[in-house]
DNA sequence: CTACAGGTATAACCAACGACGATAGCCACT
DNA sequence: AGTGGCTATCGTCGTTGGTTATACCTGTAG
């Protein structure tokens, strides 16, 4: 296998394009285009597919992609080690939802950006997974029903469900809620097809309670801000912080989740090592 | 960094010798030698030095050969994957000194080598740790003072020593024996500088009485062939058999020595897991 | 339906890299 | 001093990969 097609392969690979990926690469769309098809002539299978108007990526071509950028991400810790220069590539981190915001903030505020640059990818859970699998990320912090065998998962936090509330809300001063209790009350969630959603909606249905939905929001942050605005109560997780002007009551029942850091297993670079340990320490204390 | 040139490099890396190398390449030796020397230049360090009248990797040139060797490994075995052919990339397992024959006998036989072709390499501990780290082979059997932080080892199984006599002889009956009771006779014993002859020298001077040497013998079955020969008596390792016509008196006193299996972290592939496996379950069990 | 826009694929041409044979240099051994 | 085994460099030539020009596809807008 020819190794310099395979990172013309894998440049493309990202954007889908051939066009882009040429100009990123500095070289004509056609003689990107060239490297790719011999790549796939070496290979013996197609690496993508038409759909439509855009390309695809095959079974095939997603995993050369992923061990393509494997070995140019060793590849250049490699270099800068021997080099005897400090390693400086960049250490990227996927993860979903609010876990950037709520969970990883100390971490990402500690972390020596200026040593090793930081990027940040932010996707869905199952997104996330899959940018470590095809080692587009280093890192990725993933909540509950994520991670499968080839993978590395170390359980970060576990953490419940609770509901914020206008101070004034009849329900306000109690120290714990169960889903009948809100069942006369119109919520804030999020929208349909999203795994906290769907677990509200296990949750009164197995409590034998209707869920009248005020508003549906994608986000922690939209769905507090909604609270605030007082358009209904809203059921978040318990990382949020407590808005001002507002009371945040745990809800018994739900089921708790996990958050777990997942990553390939290999070798990792110093940079990714230390980040690794950074986010392990700030979520467990905090 | 040219791939290309490395992998040109990482081929004469194995014998140290341009000209044998080349023709291993199917290419002529200047070829090769300009490919090295154009790595070398990219890399901003020289990769070999000369040595009298042989050549030695430099540390860097140790780096960049163990990476290129891991990278064409791991290529192989993703290119078969991709192809749906089943993998077929070679095992190579490194063991030093007796453990091939006592301890891994079992797992050799039962490997499925025509899956995967084993590859054998008998080296001495160090030998064994620096090719698994220098990639040179996937699995390594070491005893005691063996793996270091870099590489991922598992305890195999922990081993004391026996003392080999004829029947006749007058501690033959005994269950078992001290340093001191053999110090009227004269041993069977490993050259200087092995471990196994250090940790007799160091037994016996604690135990405050003398060894003597009826003859150095390099290799368990060496010395327990002079044993039988009556020679002397042999001090080996529990996991050798006691040969016809011998008895074998556990020897107390002696440090247990553990055996270790070591291998690189990183993404093994299947034919590697199941050699894995295979030593573990049989280590263990027998 | 036609025209257009954005991107993919192929062709013809040219520059650069890599392989080769020849050969000089180095080292150990006789 | 001479020889064998190997490393290192040079000039030459073929293959590979890059470039521009251009045809082709597919969805969208007039």
């Amino acid at each position: 296998m020819n190794y310099e097609r395979l990172f013309a392969f894998t440049a493309f690979a990202d954007p889908m394009n051939f066009t882009r990926a040429a100009r990123q690469l500095h070289i004509s769309q056609p003689a990107l285009h060239v490297q790719v098809r011999k790549l796939a002539e070496e290979v013996g299978r197609p690496l993508y597919r038409r759909s439509g108007k855009s390309l695809v990526l095959t079974a095939e071509g997603k995993a050369l992609a992923a061990f393509g950028r494997e070995v140019q991400d060793r590849g250049r810790s490699v270099l800068e080690e021997v080099r005897g220069q400090s390693s400086t590539g960049p250490v990227t981190v996927a993860s979903g939802e609010g876990a950037f915001l709520y969970l990883l903030g100390p971490a990402i505020r500690r972390f020596p950006k200026e040593r090793w640059p930081l990027r940040l990818l932010t996707a869905s859970g199952p997104e996330t997974v899959e940018a470590i699998r095809e080692s587009r990320a280093h890192l990725g912090v993933v909540g509950a029903a994520g991670a499968p065998q080839d993978l590395a998962a170390t359980p970060l936090r576990t953490i419940g469900q609770k509901v914020l509330l206008p101070p004034g809300h009849r329900l306000a001063r109690r120290r714990k809620l169960r889903p009948a209790d809100l069942s006369a009350d119109r919520l804030v969630v999020a929208p349909a097809g999203r795994p906290h959603r769907a677990m509200l909606d296990q949750l009164f249905r197995s409590a034998g309670c209707a869920l009248q939905v005020a508003v549906e929001a994608s986000g922690w942050e939209l769905m507090i801000h909604f609270a605030r605005l007082g358009v209904g109560i809203a059921v978040v997780n318990d990382f949020c912080p407590v808005p001002r002007g507002m009371v945040g009551v745990r809800l018994m029942g739900a089921p708790d989740v996990t958050y777990y850091l997942v990553e390939r297993d290999g070798i990792a670079g110093p940079g990714v090592k230390a980040m690794r340990q950074l986010i392990v320490d700030t979520v467990r204390a905090g």
